[in-house]
This record gives structure tokens, C-alpha cells and sequence, in this order.
DNA sequence: GCACTTAATCGTCTATCGACGATAAACGAT
DNA sequence: ATCGTTTATCGTCGATAGACGATTAAGTGC
């Protein structure tokens, strides 16, 4: 890693309190769901997000209150109902951090 | 996102059982810096990861038998000692599966 | 064999997660 | 103002995570 490398990892943010943080949002099959659904509208949709799993509307909705907590999602309100939009600046930082993980060199034994 | 991405993506494995495996295994400060230690010697040392933490030993242990079961970090035996070594690839795999979400256009609200 | 070092496992405890149904709160429409 | 729709919050419960010290297991060296 580089001189430079490091600079840009640290503007990016490699603290392990916020790493894990953000893997720990990540960390259950339904939030992933939930961003790769998001990701497929690109349209930010509403909350067919809620028929699109099989669990209970409070249980998504809790999922979608750790996404946004941890920054990975955005929500507003539209009428009575509510979009959800992802962030994917936020996500793009986590892999860069990772990234300086990934490329580390692999274990010459 | 293209047809060709998609099947890259599919290689490298989107499903969200895995992924969520993956983001688990990362969920905790001490694995981060477990890893990150891993990544700055690039000869893949002993465990002096042990004294690089400030954790009981058994609670080091645990958390890389996490990584090593997440397939994050291998280990081999060297005299009666242990050596840990990361395994960039899964991890290059993983945020390349996330860079998915991360690719997706922002919400234009 | 026996001591010594190192890592993994066990047992226990507390804290947090994840699920659900029920309820509340916000809003639009009639 | 009341009703219906949509989302967030609450209360509860079982399951899992994470910490630790103590113990075990594996390997080296005498």
C-alpha cells in the first residue's frame, strides 16, 4: 500500500468501530435483499419492499431502520406512503475500505 | 447493469444467504483490526495477533475461528505455533458482489 | 516421560438480535 | 371529523453473540 493509498483509505474511513458497523447493517440475508432491491429500481420505489420479503411489515421495517441508521439507505416521505433510496456513496466507501484488505498480498505459504 | 456483469456477478456469488455471511463475519471492531493486521505484514504472521488486541486470548481465538469459517483468514500450524494468513480473494469477491449496490445509480429525489 | 509453550475449546454469564402481533402515528380522501 | 392506508414503534420471547477464566490438546525440547 501506498503512500497515497493510505491517505485515500483513511479519507474513506478504515476506523474498525464504523467498518464493523456498516457490516454489521449488512449482516442479515433481508437487508441484503432489501439493497439489491433497491438497487434494481432504479427508480427509488416505495414500499413494495414490504411484499417483497416474506416477513411481517414491523420486521422489514425494522430492517429498513438499521439500513438507514447506518447511513446505506435514505427515506422520504411521498404522500402517505414513504420512499426508500439507497446511498450507495456509503456503500462504495465500505468496499474501498475493504479493498485495502482485499488487495493485500496473499500468504506466500 | 450489463448481461456480463450479471454473470460476473453470479460467479462471484450475490446470493444473499452468503453475502450476509460474509458481512457478519466482518460485523465486529476486533475482526476488522484482526484483518487489517493480517493485510499490514504481508509475511502472514503468528500470532502476535494475540498481543495486538486488548482481549483475553480464548476471545481472539474466537474471533478467528469466525474469520477462518467465514473463509476469510487461513491458518496453518508451524512448530507449535499457529500462522494466520488472509484470503484476499473471498474478500475481493465479497465487495465485488456489494459493488453491485454500490454501482446502482443514486436515488434522483 | 515431563515440563513448557501456544492455541482451541468449554462453561457461564450478560447483552443484543430478530421475529412477531398489537398498537400508535401520520396522512389523504370522503 | 372520521375512515382507510401506510409506516413506525412497543412489548415480548427465544436464540445467538461476545466476553472471560479455566481447561484441554498439540507440539517442542530436555
Amino acid at each position: 500500500m501506498t503512500q497515497s493509498d493510505r491517505a485515500i483509505a483513511d479519507t474513506v474511513g478504515t476506523d474498525p468501530e464504523h467498518m464493523a458497523r456498516i457490516a454489521r447493517a449488512l449482516s442479515h440475508p433481508a437487508r441484503i435483499r432489501i439493497l439489491q432491491l433497491l438497487a434494481e429500481q432504479n427508480e427509488c420505489k416505495g414500499a413494495e419492499v414490504f411484499s417483497g420479503l416474506p416477513l411481517a411489515q414491523s420486521t422489514i421495517s425494522e430492517h429498513l431502520r438499521v439500513l438507514r441508521e447506518a447511513g446505506l439507505v435514505s427515506s422520504h416521505p411521498v404522500g402517505t406512503a414513504m420512499t426508500y433510496c439507497l446511498v450507495p456513496e456509503r456503500i462504495a466507501a465500505f468496499t474501498d475500505a475493504l479493498d485495502f484488505v482485499a488487495d493485500a498480498p496473499a500468504c506466500d505459504s
